[in-house]
This record gives structure tokens, sequence and C-alpha cells, in this order.
DNA sequence: CCTATATTCAACACATCGGTTGATCAAGGA
DNA sequence: TCCTTGATCAACCGATGTGTTGAATATAGG
């Protein structure tokens, strides 16, 4: 399962922000609000808020309702998608770098036998 | 391995451009020099050249020379590095669903039993 | 030596990002 | 109803990112 480019755009960048970042470390522990989640920085909870907005339209995290509180939560597939599209051009590379290998062993195996 | 903070920044802010990762998508199957990297795009030859500067100060690439060309060489630890930490808080919210999950069955069990 | 090719540097324009403050909206509780 | 709390919206500011053009550097090759 693959998603479009602009969302993938979307999910690297935000994650090219240790707030953000750290956010989602601590997403990974359990659902948490705006203020959970603006505790740990010293940053204006509006600032927070908007991190979240970026980090939600990236499809990292869902949001639900508890009163007055809009717990966020993570989403692993979103995550997943990442994983897979990194993947697959890393291992693509390694078995290049493999292959190139091998034909270096046989050179030097050619030249052995001379 | 991890990798240092600053160093996540630029590698996950260096993937959330289309560009740079059509980049990545063509350096899997082999080095490229700058003009060969420019040639799908429709931007001049120094904005693909800061492109590649970015990849490489995010460790994403190393560049070697080759008499006047400086092709570039993809860095499959570097990724490797990326899907760590990516599946680190993607694994621990997949083992909080199953936790969850399971707590939701016994209490369904317990209400069958009443 | 002279010229062509590959790449980079420098300066600029414009958009986006990440932060601020102040106002606003929505839900709860006395 | 009134006040508090949680969250967001709007306007603004400085920094950074991505593109351009034009000049500079370095290597290859006649």
């Amino acid at each position: 399962m693959s998603v479009d480019d602009a969302q993938l755009d979307r999910a690297f960048t935000a994650l090219g922000d240790p707030v953000r970042r750290a956010m989602i470390a601590q997403l990974s522990r359990g659902p948490a609000t705006v203020n959970e989640l603006a505790e740990p920085f010293p940053i204006t909870k509006q600032a927070v808020s908007r991190h979240i907005q970026v980090l939600e339209a990236a499809g990292l995290i869902t949001r639900t309702r508890d009163g007055q509180r809009r717990p966020c939560h993570l989403v692993p597939s979103a995550l997943e998608a990442l994983t897979s599209w990194i993947d697959e051009y890393r291992l693509e590379t390694e078995r290049r770098f493999r292959r190139m290998d091998a034909v270096l062993k046989n050179v030097k195996e050619q030249e052995q036998e001379q």
C-alpha cells in the first residue's frame, strides 16, 4: 500500500523538526492533549497547537474528542508507510553493493589464475 | 547505533522534498553525477547542485571524484538509521494497541460471565 | 595555451516556517 | 449565568528554503 507524493512530503517534513519528533516519541507511550504535549517545551500552546496540526495534516496522528480536550493518537500505519518508502531504496542499494562485491571477487580470482 | 538529533533533522527534512526523494530513487540504481541527476527536472543545475549539498549534509549520500565529475553515492546505513528511529515508536505504539485490545477482550469476557 | 565541460559560489527574489501576542470559540463547573 | 479551562484563529516578524541569473573555479582535451 503506497501513499501519494504530497503526503510523503508532509510526513517527512513533519519529522524534520525536533519538537515534533519529541511529540511522536511521547505519543508512542499513549494519547496526549495539547496541554500535555506542550508541557516539556518552552514555547506557547499556540505554537504546540500548530505543530499538532502539521502532524495531523501529515496523517501521522489523529484526534478524538473528550469534552473540551482533543487527545492526539499516533497512527502506526503512517509511520510504516515511511519506513517502506525508505527501505525500498535502501534494500536496492544494498543488493547492488553485494552484486558489486561479487564482481570484484571474481576479478580477483581471475587475476590469481594468471 | 544512533545518530545525533541535528542529523535526524537534516535527514528527515532532506526527504521532505519530492526532487530530493526522486534523486534518492535514482541513486538507488547506481551512482550519478550532478548532470545526470539534473536531467529529469525542469530546474537549473545550480538548484540541483544545492539539493545534492543538502543530501550530503544530511549524510544520505557521499561524493567521490572522477575527473571533473563528482559522482553521488547513496549511503544505505543512513537510511537505516531513519527507519530505526521510526520503528522504535511505531512498534511501541503497536504493542500498546495490542495490550489495549487484550484488556477490552477481558472486559467483554467478564461481561458475558455475569 | 585555449576552449569546452562539470560544478560551485554569490547575490537576489519570493514563499514558507516557526515563533510571538491578542482575540475568539467551546465545553465544564460553581 | 458567569468564570475558568482547553484549544484555535489572526496578524505579525525574523529566519530559512528553493528557485533564479551571472560569475568563478577546476579538470579534460585539442
